[in-house]
DNA sequence: ACTTCACTGACAGCAGTTGTCAGTGAAGTT
DNA sequence: AACTTCACTGACAACTGCTGTCAGTGAAGT
């Protein structure tokens, strides 16, 4: 059934509005260029009326483009969105009742067999995340919209120093859930200057009657990747650091969301990372100090240091 | 095509609403009965809803609501739908192609209008996480498959002790995302009991010609739960434990994976948590290392003198 | 004159489809 | 309890139709 499902791609992609070349859909489809004039063909011949011009800037297009044929999913791929919306509601994801809706749909449209097909493949897949913060839901529901609409909104936001800072208006470009939490990046109007802003510390948030352009390039994932992770490609004065130690252990510290990212090489019995200076010094002996003797830091030996010095810190702050 | 034409031809009868035997259908199409079979078959595999009854008065029909209403989902639903397939896309779902084909008809199914409003959620949204085991997929395929299927798989599992021990025969009775990482829960045939594995400790993977069948009233979400956290309630010899510090910080700590289910209590400037005497010498003092000074304990008095304890301990650890 | 692009015919090799046969199991009927 | 009807499965040989390759035509624009 390549066939079958390569000319329902064709149709789609002609669908879409767009011209389409012969070359540029075989390449697409990773088909000849011969079998993608055989399947046009075919398609003519069951009465799709698809426009095809020669010479420069020719192609294929079609005529009036609404194709209106049921949409069906077949099993695996009702299982995956099934599979899927698990991975949202564990996330707390907001809009909770219009995915619920959207799976009961989903289950309804089948017979006997494939349902109970879908109950055993979706009676031994769990998702299970830690619970986070209840609260959330509204602010992010509000924040989505906002989003989406690009409406500024205006917060209260709770920030690291404790004071109840003033009010502000923000012109949300994002919202991201990153590791399991939830942030929302955006233009704040009262620091001038694109920011990040995690959800739960949003006391408040109310409309206002103020819209907004997000930049058309505008990627909040490269913002908010950008500002958790500087590239480090290329930078000078970076110091590797070489940990050894049990083989889980290493493997738990090698998915560290920070780590990760740094990670250069790795055996069975060595991690190697390539770092910055400062967070090596400051972010990473508190990333180490939890594994305790499971595993051990190689090179270098200035970090051995610290750790020392951070671990003979705490002993006196807990020694009163 | 004449299989293509006799498949359209099948579904225009069945849409019909009458029922059709499958020996009717070979007459009519002059084709082999079991080619009947294997269409409808094929039809269901796509997903269209064919209800069959056997015996007397048998025969093939339509779902009523299908030929009544095809599927449709608001914008809503969609968006939902897309979004929750990040999630999982991001988890490192394992039948991301399934996924995506599922997540591109469901682009496809719209006009003009709302697929650029859809683009407009869709463009604000982001989930990121970290990459985790890229090595894991395949596994993943493998088990998803057979605890679906309820087949006995043998693994080679590299065990926290390092040393490879035999392979083994397991019965997997689900697979749990937990926190970002897969395991899998399965009956051992080695240990003769139900155990969790993680997935990417899975070296090797193949099927067996076993089956086996799944108890019931399993939920692999339970028994990974009251494996990973015992309930507490009703236990006595509980000792409360109870922390001080930054609203962020303990923010932070009340969502860790094991103190949050134990927090009793939450203030602006306290977290209060009830623990298992056991867990709060053992672990605890490892996850309460890694926040330094922001957060101090305030009880229990043996806690603070555990945490000396370790703090010393690393302390002379990483001084040689 | 040149480029780009749709389109055709022929053909060998191959993949998918078909019919045939033999048999299982479920739901009614006698 | 035997019988009928009907869906459904697996195996297999014969065969149909599909695919990629090559070589070449014609139309439209630069």
């Amino acid at each position: 059934m390549p066939k079958n499902d390569n000319m329902l791609t064709i149709l789609w992609m002609l669908n879409s509005g767009e011209k389409l070349t012969a070359k540029q859909i075989s390449e697409k489809l990773e088909i000849n260029i011969r079998t993608v004039y055989r399947y046009i063909d075919a398609l003519c011949a069951s009465g799709v009326p698809i426009i095809s011009d020669t010479g420069h800037n020719g192609g294929y297009s079609l005529l009036h483009n609404f194709i209106k044929s049921p949409l069906l999913f077949s099993i695996d791929e009702k299982k995956t969105l099934l599979h899927a919306a698990l991975f949202a509601k564990e996330a707390g994801y907001p809009l909770s009742e219009a995915l619920e809706n959207a799976t009961s749909k989903l289950k309804m449209y089948s017979n006997q067999e494939q349902e109970s097909i879908l109950s055993h493949h979706l009676a031994g897949f769990e998702v299970i995340n830690r619970r986070g913060y209840p609260a959330v839901q509204p602010v992010l529901q509000e924040l989505e919209h906002a989003v989406a609409n690009e409406w500024s909104v205006e917060i209260s936001y709770r920030n690291s120093h404790e004071e109840q800072s003033p009010n502000r208006v923000i012109d949300p470009y994002g919202v991201v859930n990153w590791n399991n939490k939830w942030y929302t990046i955006a233009f704040c109007h009262l620091r001038n200057e694109i920011r990040s802003f995690r959800v739960e510390r949003i006391l408040n948030i109310t409309r206002t009657p103020f819209s907004f352009r997000r930049p058309n390039d505008f990627s909040a994932r490269t913002f908010f990747m950008k500002n958790l992770l500087p590239d480090v490609v290329g930078k000078s004065g970076l110091i590797s650091l070489i940990i050894g130690g049990r083989a889980e252990a290493l493997d738990d510290l090698c998915i560290h969301w920070f780590l990760e990212h740094h990670l250069q090489e790795r055996t069975s019995t060595q991690a190697i990372f390539l770092l910055e200076e400062e967070s090596l010094y400051t972010h990473v002996p508190y990333i180490i100090l939890p594994y305790g003797k499971s595993i051990q830091v190689i090179e270098p030996q200035n970090l051995k240091n610290k750790l020392v010095a951070v671990a003979s810190e705490l002993m006196e702050y807990y020694q009163v």
